[in-house]
RNA sequence: CGAGGCGUGGCUCAGUUUGGUAGAGCGCUGCGUUCGGGACGCAGAGGUCGCAAGUUCGAAUCUUGUCGCCUCGACCA
């Protein structure tokens, strides 16, 4: 490919509206071209590494049996109906209708199409287990699409559903398809991709792993053990507080504290601990506005994911008028309106003489003892993990917290659609069953502009050879010189035979300078300098987009020499 | 959906306070000089100033409405 006819224009100067360098870069580098709110186009440069990204993902799927299908973007409602997630699923899923008035939904996952498309075929044991999957564009509704590919409203997804006969069978599958994960992150360049515990969400389904690249511009908050391997997502992960009992009960006192709204007022005030204060947090159901107060130790915050799951039922935060059966300010468990659900957080346990809400504007009760002075207290764990926070696995205080970007994920789904779907198998004595689903994910675009975040510099994406839109760039300044041409259009020539992918810049009236500065922003790991200055010397340069190779080649070994290179560079990922 | 910011050639932005013939740099076209980290000179092309209504002799500039984008929050396999 010659680089002046590849489509995609490349700039000098950032975008305004680019927040993340990864973004920056891959539109300054003719990537990608915004069309709309969380939807952009992708130029050959980009096609080129989702391309090989999704190479790499088919040979690991088909490595573990996997079956590649492809199921429809545009599915009936009845499909959808059928699960339940029609209803379910809120505007984050597109609804339309057809000239017929046919109710139509966008897919944005395909358990659904994947249920439907094998639940015939699925109707004796002989057949388990099977696993179908596919490479295909998604289209979710978000919120808010922002960072560039990392979170768009279409983007492309590999999604995998695999069906089994017993939990045991899902697990073994679940464990290789885990396996098959980690190698297609390793064959993509990033090998530090972790696994963390996950939340299932609106997925259903009991034990899930997320994949995440460590990168502060994450959107997930990453809670990692520095003493074990324990690792999980900040909704997952289990907070465990233990409260040293003093032994000073008290009395339970209604103490008056003026204007003391919040924790850090009311502990000023009464000259008490952070850490023996109760603080409430409140929310309302989203089915019925009931107000629901979360109550955890003052220096704790809500995970609002724990919450959630615990409950039930989805919930907002609550908006507090002179009506609520609440006082906004002076909310405590003892003597709560009792219109308001309330949960106390682990992190209150065994604390003798807590300070909390009076429920009474303007009062606060001190040496509220929550087991003596409340009956049947139960405490359940919705606080959030905090740094050096006690780790669930080896109990050493040695948590920490860091961002990542969920690139991938694994679920054990259950039956949940199986069930809702009625999709049934018979076995050996004839019984009927639901069988057992799997479904894992892979975000391709998303990976690429991880990838390009977490290794780039301020010039360009350093790609990884494996994923990189070529393997070699070469570079002819001063093409108007004779010699110079013929030599670099004779390499072209030879690396071409060789099938070698190689990007050629033979453009006339190009200074060096911005040949450079292309080739650092299409950020191919060879590069190859071909020069008037370095044929004097009968040379060629070769070097690596990171800078860690350079080195001069004779003009007759420069094929062979790039070559080793591009070997070099696949064993080093390989490795 | 809530709060804030911003919409002026392909890109980055000035001009808006105080209304008076639409600007600069990059990029693009042609010619010339240059030629190893985004060169220079000359000559060009390209904009209903997001859109609509209003005020005015006159609106990029003032008013109202509307649409879009960005950030924070809500939301989220």
């Amino acid at each position: 490919m010659k680089l002046k006819h590849l489509v995609g224009q490349r700039f000098k100067e950032r975008p305004a509206d680019c927040v993340i360098d990864s973004h920056a870069l891959m539109v300054r580098g003719g990537y990608m071209k915004y069309v709309g709110n969380g939807i952009f186009s992708e130029f050959p440069v980009l096609r080129r590494v989702t391309s090989k990204i999704e190479a790499i993902i088919r040979e690991e799927m088909n490595a573990i049996e996997g079956q590649e299908v492809l199921f429809p973007v545009v599915m009936p409602a009845e499909l959808w109906e059928e699960s339940g997630r029609y209803q379910s699923i809120g505007s984050e899923l597109v609804r339309f209708s057809d000239r017929n008035r046919s109710k139509l939904v966008l897919g944005m996952t395909h358990e659904e199409a994947a249920v439907h498309l094998v639940r015939e075929f699925g109707q004796s044991y002989q057949q388990y287990p099977f696993m179908i999957y596919q490479i295909q564009r998604k289209f979710r509704d978000e919120a808010r699409p922002r960072a560039g590919m990392i979170r768009v409203r279409e983007f492309t997804m590999k999604d995998a559903y695999s069906f089994h006969t017993s939990q045991e069978d899902l697990e073994q599958y679940y464990k290789k398809c885990y396996d098959a994960y980690n190698k297609i992150f390793k064959r993509a360049g990033v090998p530090e991709v972790i696994t963390v515990a996950s939340d299932s969400g609106m997925m259903g389904g009991s034990l899930s792993h997320e994949y995440m690249l460590l990168n502060e511009v994450g959107e997930d908050s990453i809670v990692l053990c520095t003493e074990c391997n324990y690792r999980a997502n900040m909704e997952a992960a289990d907070n465990l507080v233990e409260n040293v009992a003093k032994n000073d009960k008290t009395e339970l006192c209604c103490i008056e504290t003026p204007d003391c709204k919040t924790i850090e007022d009311v502990c000023a005030f009464l000259k008490s601990d952070v850490e023996s204060s109760c603080k409430a947090v409140v929310y309302q159901k989203n089915i019925d506005d009931a107000f629901v107060v979360a109550f955890v130790r003052g220096d704790y915050e809500v995970n609002e994911t724990k919450l959630r799951n615990f409950i039930g039922e989805e919930l907002h935060p609550a908006e507090i008028t002179e009506d609520s059966p609440i006082v906004a300010g002076y909310i405590g468990p003892y003597g709560i309106s009792d219109q308001v659900t309330f949960v106390l957080d682990t992190s209150l346990k065994g604390i003798d003489n807590l300070v909390a809400g009076a429920n009474k504007e303007g009062y606060h009760y001190t040496g509220l003892n929550l087991e003596r002075d409340l009956c049947n207290v139960t405490y359940v764990d919705i606080a959030k993990v905090k740094e050096n926070g006690i780790c669930p696995c080896c109990k050493k205080p040695a948590l920490t917290i860091k961002r990542g970007i969920e690139v991938g994920n694994i679920f054990q789904l259950g039956t949940k659609y199986t069930e809702s779907m009625n999709m049934q198998y018979v076995d050996k004595e004839g019984v009927q069953h639901y069988p057992i689903m799997g479904c894992y994910g892979i975000g391709v675009g998303r990976l690429a502009a991880s990838v390009c975040e977490a290794k780039h510099d301020e010039y360009g994406p350093i790609w990884p050879i494996s994923i990189a839109p070529w393997e070699v760039h070469i570079c002819c300044i001063r093409p108007d010189d004779e010699e110079t041409k013929q030599v670099a259009d004779a390499l072209y020539e030879e690396l071409l035979r060789n099938k070698v992918e190689v990007i050629y810049d033979d453009r006339d009236g190009i200074r060096g300078g911005q040949m450079f500065a292309d080739a650092d922003l299409i950020g191919v790991p060879v590069r190859v300098v071909v020069s008037p200055r370095n044929l004097k010397e009968g040379k060629v340069e070769i070097s690596t987009r990171d800078k860690s190779v350079s080195m001069m080649a004779d003009v007759a070994e420069a094929g062979t020499r790039i070559r080793e290179l591009i070997e070099r560079l696949y064993a080093e990922i390989n490795q």
